[in-house]
DNA sequence: ATGAAAGCGCTAACAT
DNA sequence: ATGTTAGCGCTTTCAT
């Protein structure tokens, strides 16, 4: 470290407390002597030590962020937008995200992530499905923590969740108004909370229109919800349903392997299936033809993610809050209207 | 923060500066006290606390990686596995890894990373391509930095590169000695030196088998590398030759955009066009045929640029070395032999 | 409204 | 081989 509070304090002609008084905006201060020491500061390029602050204070100025391998190496980049959003908000305050990523199968001989084992962090954000056993190992840490799109019961963590009900209806009353009434539902792990509201925002949608879903026309299985999954439920879904119109993937990466069956077996887009995805990670990847899907506000989940922990570190009594963040349906092409 | 090197003191009956030692692994104390102490500290759950260490040694445990915001979000998981590889390694030793991007056209009036700008890391690692005037920018600053997969110019900063004159070399040749000589080489940005380089190779290779290669088979233009890019370029590529039987293109994401290009114009992959890309991102891709590329170890490249890094914090005499990292060539079902 | 001074938890001389 | 002690740069009472 170069300048310190030392200097400033010199500079200026004031004491080192009344610099610290002024660096951390109280009003006790004159606002010449504020004035003054502002402008030594700039003079001098001051920037306060880190870990003096963090020693006095017991803070580290740092948040977690963590998330399983296989959602920080999906292939389209919807976690690392979540994580964007949050390190976007954390530059305007005066934090620091340290990313760590743990196994998608944490076991409890799993340690417990680095930062939080040595308490480098002040609270901590988890993003997508979070591994069972990770929760219970962190049960006796007092640390705040934040859960983005995943739901958890009973637990003092806050939430930030997509609107996956309300998405559900949108994607299929989208296909019910162009009068599609055989819709097949492509989803992952029913087990998972968001993919469940998505199934039930499709039967809640079917049941507004006074239509009776085919289970049968429900295909969910455990695996994760990618390209390849997408595709083998949709050879399931085709095989043993004839005149399906419609389809409604639980998110885009599902509805590319759709696309990708479809085209293989030589249904056309939107003539013969139309199709509807959920995510709208799109953008770049070249679809055709561009995929009508629910779209998600993957910055916004993660600067919203971060306020509410930033909020709850500073009010230091934890109010657990649940915030659910609006989607829209994207109208593309995959869809269209039949008689 | 709880307990403290006081309490181990205490407890174990030794002074704070034997703790200390211990901790530090200095070999001055007796194995039966190290023994004693390492107990109690275990007994305790003892961490020493990071900001009272770093106030002392001046350092702060950090390190910095940067990122331009197209390659943090880039619709392939490329970057993303090189900063996994430099926090995997940073596990290992005391570091953590603040992430940050820039925007890629990063002028001289954007302010630097603030954890440049407050002294928040000790060094710096940059992915890609690097913003001039970031570098430019960042001249004054004394901190080492090291850069994975992008060149420059005659600076202190250590390098971790990739091979790419040999990947090009190897991916050209694999198209020729399947018998292809009329091949085109789709590029992105050729004032780029990976892609100068993996023309470069592609230069050698037809050189070594004395086929002289068409400049109008050599399609680059200033864009970003990604699928859409692709898709022109092949499109440029195939109107203005005929009989072009293989391609190699620059990276997997340009080659995903020759496939499409390929799709939609009725040209079958590999029974007319042979087609090689680079990177090896193809997993969860679900390509059609299965790309054959240059494999590029990513998570390899990223701990390689941590412990380049570490080892210059440790030496404090920064000696800017250049690594290169070998690639290998992955055949899969997009090329053929041909007669 | 400002300053003096204690102390956060640790490392590194220096002493023993 | 181990202990004593002086800071590191800051925040925060407590005085003035």
């Amino acid at each position: 470290m170069n300048v310190t509070i030392k200097d400033v304090a010199l500079k200026a002609g004031v004491s080192i407390a009344t610099v610290s008084l002024v660096v951390n905006n109280n009003n006790r201060i004159s606002s010449e002597t504020r004035k003054k020491v502002l402008k030594t500061i700039k003079a001098l390029n001051y920037y306060p030590s880190r870990s003096a602050r963090d020693l006095v204070s017991k803070k580290t100025g740092n948040i977690g962020f963590i998330l399983t391998d296989d959602h920080f190496l999906r292939t389209e980049p919807f976690y690392t937008k979540i994580f964007l959003g949050a390190e976007f908000e954390a530059r305007e305050g005066e934090y620091y995200i340290l990313l760590t990523t743990v196994k998608a199968d944490f076991t409890a001989s799993d340690p417990l992530p680095r930062f939080i084992r040595d308490k480098s962090v002040d609270g901590i954000i988890i993003a997508g499905k979070v591994p069972p056993k990770l929760i219970e190992k962190l049960g006796n840490n007092s640390m705040p923590v934040v859960v983005v799109d995943y739901q958890m019961e009973n637990k003092n963590y806050s939430h930030i969740l997509i609107d996956n009900i309300h998405g559900g209806i949108l994607a299929t009353e989208h296909l019910i108004q162009n009068g599609h009434k055989k819709i097949g539902f492509i989803g992952g792990d029913i087990n998972h909370p968001s993919i469940y509201e998505r199934l039930n925002g499709f039967n809640k949608a079917h049941e507004r229109a006074n239509i009776i879903p085919d289970n049968n026309r429900i295909k969910t299985n455990t695996g994760y919800p990618d390209r390849q999954n997408g595709y083998n439920l949709a050879r399931e879904l085709f095989t043993s349903n004839k005149n399906i119109t419609g389809v409604f993937a639980c998110n885009d990466a599902m509805a590319i392997g759709v696309m990708h069956y479809l085209k293989d077996n030589n249904y056309k887009i939107p003539q013969d299936v139309s199709l509807v995805g959920f995510d709208d990670v799109e953008a770049d990847l070249l679809l055709d033809p561009p995929l009508t899907t629910v779209r998600v506000p993957k910055i916004e989940l993660g600067a919203e993610a971060f306020r509410v922990l930033v909020s709850q570190l500073k009010n230091n009594k934890i109010q657990p809050k649940k915030i659910l963040v609006p989607v829209e349906i994207l109208v593309r092409n995959s869809t269209k209207k039949i008689q």
